[in-house]
DNA sequence: CGATTTATGTATCGAGTACTATAGAAATAA
DNA sequence: TTATTTCTATAGTACTCGATACATAAATCG
């Protein structure tokens, strides 16, 4: 865990951590982690690069802290949806959410964790992505399991494929009744899995 | 339609125009758009930069060449799979087609098509790309609509939602079975809907 | 042959990349 | 006050990006 020393003996940081966390979710969310350099990130939060860097450390550390607040404000959902006890009306509310979401806002379409670092030249940007991506397949692939444990692998795996569908869809520009509705036929498929 | 004068009065280009495409072709699949340089092109295939450029035009323009080939190459399939009688069958076999080609070469995960472009900064070449996604899109349709013309919108605008999940998943390290795996619950839970 | 046309390599352009050395500004601690 | 600590801006580093000016090489045409 990192200490945040709210108040040291120095001179004071001149912006706020979190409302800079906000402003470079929002561009690495609308053009990915390559499609936003550091001097775009200083100009809109209004700082200078060298303070983003006594901040943050480098430009992959400020993406990663990016993405943590992206997962604790946009993550929980999941979990949340998932805990209902009918599977099949816990898919259908995971995809129906995930549409929803994913067409929320237009110029941030689709998914930061699953979209954010597709065709990423900097690997270690993309190994903090696959990190959470890989921990929301699990979390699905548990819930699965609680009901049908043999086919839990096969069904998170194909639960995935759609919520990238949606997420890349989404980025292509399908709007988010479109992306519903494919959402409730992915979700029927599932059921008929069960 | 662009002359090809094979054979002009000037100097006779030192390489072979094809071979140099499916350099850059395999290239830009496995990096995407923004992932490859011109001096990497150049290197790859043999020639220096001005050549390429006095051959292509621009880089964007040899990617538009780059994906007329490949549409060319691995865009005929669609089609043809299509043309079958049955409906569900020909979805089927789609996604398993789709699933087969996106996995059959692990260094070139995906569709170049839809997934050459994302999150590209030159939005020229992603509507290259998006004119190709959008003629599918198109062709898959009217198919849906020879048997369900009512359906027919909500059905394409599904399976190209697969069809995207599918190359991204392949993209994110999903191996070919289970993609083709994935691909058969979706195309059972098209087939419930007809 | 000379004139013309096209492709080639060298060498470079200006702009952009992530990043940082340095010095000054602004706070606290002694 | 003086020293210490931390953040700040200026001004740069070395590198890569797509694209090109220029002169030369290699072909055809008349």
């Amino acid at each position: 865990m990192i200490t945040k020393k709210t108040s040291g003996r120095g001179r004071p940081r001149g912006f706020d951590i979190d409302q800079a966390l906000g402003i470079a979710q929002a561009l690495f969310h609308q053009r990915g982690y390559d499609g936003v350099g550091v001097a775009e990130l200083s100009k809109a939060i209004g700082v200078t690069a060298p303070s983003l860097y006594s901040a943050f450390g480098s430009k992959r550390e400020l993406f990663e802290r990016v993405l943590e607040r992206y997962v604790a404000q946009n993550g929980g959902w999941v979990a949340e949806i998932l805990a209902q006890e009918n599977l099949a009306e816990a898919i259908a509310h995971l995809f129906a959410q995930a549409a929803a979401n994913y067409a929320a806002n237009p110029q941030r379409p689709g998914c930061l964790a699953l979209d954010g670092t597709r065709n990423c030249s900097d690997a270690q940007a993309c190994a903090v992505t696959a990190t959470y991506h890989q921990a929301t397949r699990q979390i699905i692939r548990d819930r699965i399991a609680l009901d049908t444990p043999e086919k839990a692998d096969a069904l998170a795996n194909y639960v995935v494929m759609v919520l990238v569908g949606l997420s890349g869809s989404a980025r292509d520009g399908m709007d988010g009744q479109t992306l519903k509705e494919s959402g409730e036929i992915a979700a029927a498929g599932f059921q008929q899995q069960l």
